[in-house]
DNA sequence: CTATAATCACCCTGTAAGGGTGATTTTTTT
DNA sequence: AAAAAAATCACCCTTACAGGGTGATTATAG
């Protein structure tokens, strides 16, 4: 046996905020502490609310969701943030996720699975909806096409640690002029004439 | 209307292996067109087995299924990974992720889960269990109590890049010899003396 | 059997890196 | 209001690295 879930909602569209109201009201085991337009309305009242989790919004006016987390966690440590929202830039998430929030899921979300996610960041499990873990997913995975060789992208990954020729030399055994004509052709193959250029290119192609 | 989803199944206990092909043979619209106790054995035949959606083991014996991803898409480009597995660890799911699986759950999921998500991979989703998903997002989290200043750590960003100083300082309108002051400041901080070793460190203790 | 990949060599110039030392100003915290 | 931390800039120094040019040898794979 275990006290009811303490919810709290930041969204300014008051259908849908009333919506989650009503929906994680009504179900057991969960209680809506309160629920605001803003985050800015939310900031004084929040510490008294101590909510377990807090259903955020992203578009909002005044403080955004994204950077209303870091100021959330700043004054309840313990709270776990699950981002809902319809957009799904890649950008957005990967932001939000770097300031601390717990879940991601999209509006489009099926209530049964919204409530069940609230549980899962509670218990510590890190809920995504399918749509926005693709994106997550994707951004680890490699470029197939690469133009660069295995030594040329093996290079570049020891380029991107910020390694310089002799230690890349060191690292892979070969003698720090094959590193430069190494680094050469990477240059040429993504037409580029820095360390810099090259991370930048390659990063954006993922090629690294 | 549209035809079974066939699903190739690659794990080596036979139970579960059983287990999994009677789960997902007898579920309307699913086909299991192949069961095999190890990537090796699966090799030449997947390319006639054409399935939408492998579901994959990781411990093997033989080719491991981490490495049987690559080999996989090379064959079959246009079918997904599905991982199935009981070991959790950090590096594993993101070099799982890196090699081009579409999706990442544990053993422990429910079968109803495991169906459904066979469907979301094959439409392009990317499904993850819970606990797949916490990890990945703690991957994105940067470690709050970090020694460094804002600036300081902008500037390493930007060391991480692959940026020089005059590079940086033009970013930050300031001074060459400023950026400088705040490298050496990095330096004695994260107790390194070179861009390698500061990248390494605060990559490791996630302060970038 | 020929392109690509991987290896190494030596020319060159300019500039970047890192250590030392110190100072000023602004911001934050106590 | 005082003290601490952060951010800014300056000039000393030496060594090493970066990047352009040009060319050659030896696998390896298609």
């Amino acid at each position: 046996m275990s006290r009811d879930i303490r919810v709290t909602i930041i969204e300014d569209d008051e259908t849908i905020r009333q919506g989650y109201s009503f929906l994680i009201g009504t179900t057991d085991g969960y209680e809506v502490v309160s629920a605001y337009g803003s985050y800015d309305d939310a900031a004084k009242k929040l510490a008294g609310d101590k909510p377990d989790v807090i259903l955020l919004d992203i578009e909002m006016p005044g403080t955004n969701g994204i950077d209303a987390i870091p100021k959330i966690k700043k004054q309840l440590p313990q709270c776990f943030v699950l981002l809902l929202t319809v957009y799904e830039s890649e950008q957005q998430i990967f932001n939000a996720l770097a300031n601390g929030a717990s879940g991601y899921l999209t509006k489009n979300t099926a209530s049964a699975r919204i409530i069940e996610s609230i549980r899962e960041v509670k218990d510590g499990g890190g809920p995504m909806s399918v749509n926005i873990a693709k994106l997550v997913i994707r951004s680890f995975q490699k470029n197939q096409e690469s133009p660069l060789s295995k030594r040329e992208t093996q290079i570049l990954e020891l380029i991107a640690e910020g390694k310089n020729r002799t230690q890349i030399a060191r690292d892979l055994f070969i003698d720090p002029e094959t590193v430069r004509s190494h680094v050469k052709n990477i240059y040429v193959k993504l037409d580029v004439n820095s360390r810099a250029d090259a991370i930048k290119t390659a990063r954006k192609n993922k090629l690294i």
